[in-house]
DNA sequence: CAATCAATCAATCAATACATTGAATGAGAG
DNA sequence: CTCTCATTCAATGTATTGATTGATTGATTG
């Protein structure tokens, strides 16, 4: 029943060559040699590799069959043996970017639809309002905010807002609204908020749906209308 | 003075998916999934290895990305990812056997001059014949062996020497010989004779340097000259 | 030959990796 | 809901691996 596990030995060979390359210094080092025969010092100096630990890897990788050495008076010189070494480096550093671009869509994809974190409801809007959790941020130009506003809404237009960040409060979250969901102002607006370290989060409707739900609005316009 | 060694992180993923690689079993179970789709317990039969060892070793393999799962009733299927994994199987087995090619021609080089093990002297040959510990073959055609040869000799040419090798005792080294050092055919004798698994060695002066040396020799023409 | 430099060896310790065992989970079947 | 099957988890003991230190070898220089 156990000799159903007899494989050919060439699994183990092939598993040394892997283990050999399984150290981030053992690569360095094959790297710095596979640009040119050097010494043992030259080599620690290269990679920061203490020397009796660079000179074990190297010997290492002697065994394996990777490199070769040369005396030449006091040093000893490595360099690479012949085969296709580099094949495999290459195929492995493949490997690996294709795994970390992988690794990157999945990052992004969880980035792509940040929608649920960005966007606030108007259902949430308005429950944090009555709170007093959030501080609201018009992002309109001035007119449009004049002319009618969310209530309370502090309004500083897009293209003022880097230099006016000091007059937001730093303890709640801000949230920013503008025309609408065709409208990028207030998308923009969350992006400099977010890069100083706001915790902010954006109205996607903006003051239109504000208006449709017949909430109330501040502003001349809209007092009795 | 530590930092002169920073280098690229991607050192360490190589090094990380190397060092998977490096298990002959987590090779061979690769192996097996790269031909399709299996569940762990036929995996555990293909490659003999203990059920929750099986395991550990796939979600090894699974941990550095190299295989996906996919969840059938009550078995788990294992499949290779994607990404250029056989890539590096095939460049990483073609590098084991161009070492396993090199150790071979090593190994060559030792038997490519075996001929200290190989001949024998005229010195030994006599006084190992004295003592009786070899038998003598003489793997000439017949008519030369009927023209003279070697005390004690047997007579068998080299192209009848494969079917009539029971002639030979297995207890006793052989040595064969033939017409001398520009004759291949007690060299092709041995061959096939060590194949066979005798112990054999050649006499590679052959008949002529038995005859300039004065010794004894059986056979018609030679009885009396 | 003593002194020096480059590299390796030897010994030790901490950290990891593997195999094995038995328990725990998850999914169907009765 | 219990039972069984396939797989995984958790715990344990052992073996390997890697880093560090200090001693040692080999070759060169004065």
């Amino acid at each position: 029943m156990k000799n159903a596990g007899v494989h050919h030995p060439i699994f183990d060979e092939i598993a040394d060559l892997a283990r050999t390359l399984g150290h981030a210094h053992r690569l360095v080092l094959l790297r710095h040699i596979a640009d040119g025969e050097l010494a043992v010092e030259q080599l620690t100096q290269l990679s920061g590799i203490a020397l009796a630990n660079t000179s074990q890897h190297l010997q290492h990788l002697k065994r394996a069959g990777l490199v070769q050495t040369r005396r030449e008076g006091k040093r000893v010189l490595y360099r690479l043996a012949d085969g296709p070494i580099e094949n495999v480096l290459a195929a492995l550093r493949s490997l690996a970017n294709h795994r970390r671009e992988q690794i990157r869509e999945l990052i992004n994809d969880t980035m792509s639809r940040p929608d649920r974190l960005e966007n606030i409801s108007r259902e949430e809007l308005v429950r944090r309002m009555r709170n007093d959790e959030i501080v609201l941020l018009d992002v309109r130009p001035q007119e449009e905010y004049a002319a009618g506003h969310l209530p309370g809404a502090i309004n500083i237009p897009v293209d003022e807002l880097e230099e006016r960040l000091a007059e937001l409060p730093r303890e709640k979250v801000i949230v920013a609204y503008c025309r609408g969901v065709q409208c990028v102002l207030s998308a923009d607006a969350l992006a400099i908020l977010r890069a100083r370290g706001w915790a902010s989060r954006r109205f996607e409707g903006g003051f239109p749906e504000w208006l449709t739900s017949g909430l109330d609005v501040d502003g001349m316009n809209y007092e009795s209308g």
